[in-house]
DNA sequence: CCGATAGTTCCATGATTTTCGAACTATTCG
DNA sequence: CGAATAGTTCGAAAATCATGGAACTATCGG
């Protein structure tokens, strides 16, 4: 039982570029993807933006797109593929980078408040924006 | 004496959003010039990347790009423009994010040491990558 | 073995971006 | 005023990116 082919390339933790980083993270489907597996790794059609529209190919070309920028890791899995975040990599590469971008919020809101450190953990889920 | 016209137009800090600055950021070459004006303003011709060698209308665009996302800031003052890094909206809208930015390593460097915090701070001025 | 499933890769098309010369505009200096 | 300076904007060509259908590959279920 020879370990699975079906491995994709990635790059070392290393060697990550920042503009392929921020560049994969520069489009509306591909930063709400990667907020989707802040949560936790997925199979790749669980990876789908809105409900589920978006063709198959184009989801495997920007799950490409965040995999060769090191943003996310692809593994075979039966007959399946799980997605994962490298969270690791990216946070001991450029610290603070991914959760600055996990924790904004959208265009209009943020209005006032949350002056200093607001000590109740907020209601609502996390943030999102586009 | 009518305030200088030559105005140019800029987004408000809360309708910045999260992809266009990454975008702006994701360019080598303007990174590289966000990454100067990390130390002050400066004029335009100033802000070039390398020695001083691309054309006059490339920088104007690249700048155009980054004053769109919100990143930099460029008002007219006397026969010439000073451009500057918006820092705190993009601090107030993005918290983390542009230090993230401005404090990355170049690719291949940041290989052992630092573990846990370094006291003394580092020698060298800051870091810088592409 | 035969299908169905889960994805990737190939290929073509259209949309953005990048780049840069040239034209244009405002402002200062002599 | 006229020339020089500092930049923006226009326009066009080249490169890159995004999208999605179709073909291809591997794995699992029966």
């Amino acid at each position: 039982m020879p370990g699975s082919t079906r491995e994709l390339p990635h790059p070392d933790a290393a060697d990550l570029l920042l503009t392929d980083v921020l560049f994969a993270l520069s489009d509306p489907a591909r930063l709400e993807i990667t907020r989707r597996l802040a949560e936790g790794p997925l199979e790749v059609a669980a990876c789908q933006p809105t409900g589920g529209d978006i063709p198959k190919s184009t989801l495997s070309h920007h799950l490409k797109t965040l995999r060769e920028a090191g943003v996310v890791r692809n593994v075979p899995h039966g007959r399946q593929r799980y997605v994962s975040l490298r969270r690791d990599d990216l946070e001991q590469r450029f610290p603070g980078l991914l959760s600055a971008v996990l924790h904004a919020t959208p265009a209009g809101e943020q209005s006032a408040a949350r002056a200093a450190s607001d000590a109740t953990a907020g209601p609502g889920p996390g943030p999102a924006q586009r």
